[in-house]
DNA sequence: CTGTTAGCGCATTCAC
DNA sequence: GTGAATGCGCTAACAG
């Protein structure tokens, strides 16, 4: 048991004064060249670590972090990301923070610029982004990459930004799950239904794109000769979804596996379910609670999760963490993936009680 | 936002002062009646919560845990469950807690019964258990509750005893999980090897009879017909194992799929590929390190983690609150079963590095 | 039995 | 520039 090291043992250690080594560790300014390098030396050599726990709950400042997602409903795949930024807000009670919520549409780019544009403008410490449009995502970070303002990404990241950090799946690797979920519960060779989300304005999402790929990878790196039969699908316009499923499943009456690779499966086993459609399998995303429901009556048999209480709890406490605490953050932060079935859906009910 | 309400809020509102507070929070007596009364009346409420952080800096009391698991190599199960709860400790740094660590040969019960006897004569304030034998852990238990210790159990339960809670996965739901994994992924109706462990000494241990039983439940209500082959396996003397192998797969040709309901998997693996048997599937438990490395190399298909980081993690984390902050207690914890495949391995690095 | 008070480790303000 | 002093909310020892 090593005994733990305060700043009054540093400062003793150092020759000064326990205010001027807060001042060095804050960047307070106010310090002599060479107070700083003598406490600086100790800090090195003893590895002091502040105790959180203790600062937070001294801490004066306030800080005022933004958070920016696509719109959402209750019980979508976005809603949970906000619960685990809330979350981790509440692990740390004690720091003043005021956080502000800014949505927009994500079927609308318009909106979405509109949006971007006053967060360019707000007053704050720091931005959580849940990005969709990329060129107006790029946009934002540049304006604050010059504003030097921090950001982290949640759900996904994009390559031409430098965020502090981003926290998603791998979802080149989640394509690669998908293709090998499916292929190893439908006959060798027998016809995969894929969903292919028709978006209007942007070109197709980047996690689509990484998804694809990886499914593609996985197929022929395997040698499977699965055809894949494109259903199209509205995210936007609901309503034709309906008619495009039809359509689809009047002109192919053997597809024994469907795979959706956005977080709208249920949609899908709905409608197989209604029209009576059986013995087709289904590998689909993320833990909504109509995937949920879907999966617990048997319609989909395995489910993908991101994590997105993770990433949205993670993003938060790192940030909060590095501005207050200056602790060093690891920019790449791939969540684990959870596979879901019908027997352990149950047990996946995050951030319910005080479980982390 | 509401203000935070501390114990000299209380104070106030109940007429008496903060070491009374204090006092009816921590059952340290001296109390009237009728102030303590009125404490609690005002506790409730405003549904006070103390500041844990605050708390365990000016905490003083020294802690006293005790853990007794049964005795692990590196890269095991029950390190795994070590880890979560030395990493509980870290969270709580500021908490002066001693904590001693008891292990056993789960394969020797005069072993067992000698560590517990240890064990029911040590001074402590709380005990972790891993329960391996039934009766002896019964025992352990009774003079536990006469000395009124509280106890958590990690990994299973035992229903005879009644501890304070226990952080396990439903064995019963691991069972189904299994038989519907395995079946997914293998002919109808094929044959499935089933790893039957030969314990010496003891009855069949609790967990395995709970999956036995879930499995079973299973293939019965899904109209599985699937042959199952018991394949022979002692966990203690590991040398024969060889033997009963090579015995089972002289006889049996045609076995697709193979379960293997304990952590062990990876010797049945091992044997598969070093005797280059091949299109076997398999569905296993545990992270362990060999069945990391065997499901890395595809020998495995899906393989079932109990999460026994966070059953440590969270029996500690309880027991500490309990003792402390006299949080109340769940009792029944059910840890989410996570299903691991080639694809999501490498993403379940858990508590390496500051993740929870 | 009860109220008062000195710390716990850290951030921050205020004299020097 | 710097050190000393104050306060955060809570525990525990100490007078009464």
């Amino acid at each position: 048991m090593v005994k733990k090291i305060r700043i009054k043992d540093i400062a003793k250690m150092a020759g000064v004064s326990a205010g001027t080594v807060d001042r060095v560790l804050h960047n307070r300014g106010n310090v002599s060249d060479e107070a700083r390098k003598a406490v600086e030396k100790v800090i090195e050599e003893v590895d002091y670590k502040p105790n959180m726990h203790v600062s937070s709950i001294s801490l004066k400042r306030r800080y005022k972090i933004a958070v920016t997602t696509p719109q959402f409903s209750s019980g979508a795949y976005w809603e949970s990301i906000h619960n685990g930024i809330r979350h981790a807000l509440e692990e740390y009670e004690n720091i003043k923070v005021e956080y502000h919520v800014f949505t927009y549409n994500q079927y609308d780019i318009y909106n979405c610029r509109e949006i971007f544009k006053k967060i360019s403008q707000f007053e704050m410490d720091a931005l959580i982004i849940g990005p969709t449009f990329k060129e107006e995502t790029i946009n934002l970070c540049e304006t604050l990459n010059y504003r030097k303002i921090p950001y982290v990404f949640v759900d996904s990241t994009i390559e031409e930004c430098s965020p502090l950090a981003y926290f998603s799946a791998d979802h080149y690797i989640v394509g690669r799950l998908i293709a090998s979920l499916i292929t190893s519960i439908i006959p060798n060779g027998s016809n995969i239904g894929l969903l292919q989300a028709v978006r209007t304005g942007d070109s197709s999402a980047n996690t689509t794109i990484l998804r694809k790929r990886g499914f593609n990878d996985f197929l022929k790196e395997n040698n499977c000769t699965n055809p894949i039969l494109n259903i199209p699908f509205s995210v936007s316009e609901t309503k034709d979804n309906e008619k495009h499923l039809s359509h689809f499943f009047k002109n192919h009456h053997n597809v024994p596996g469907i795979v959706v690779m956005n977080s709208r499966g249920s949609i899908v086993s709905d409608y197989l379910f209604n029209n009576k459609i059986d013995n087709v399998r289904m590998v689909c995303m993320d833990l909504t609670t109509p995937n949920a429901a879907a999966i617990k009556k048997g319609q989909i048999n395995f489910l993908i999760g991101q994590g997105p209480e993770y990433q949205g709890f993670y993003a938060m406490k790192t940030l909060l963490e590095y501005l207050i605490f200056k602790k060093p953050v690891k920019v790449v932060n791939h969540m684990q993936l959870d596979i879901l079935t019908r027997e352990t859906v149950d047990y996946y009910k995050r951030f319910s009680n005080t479980l982390y």
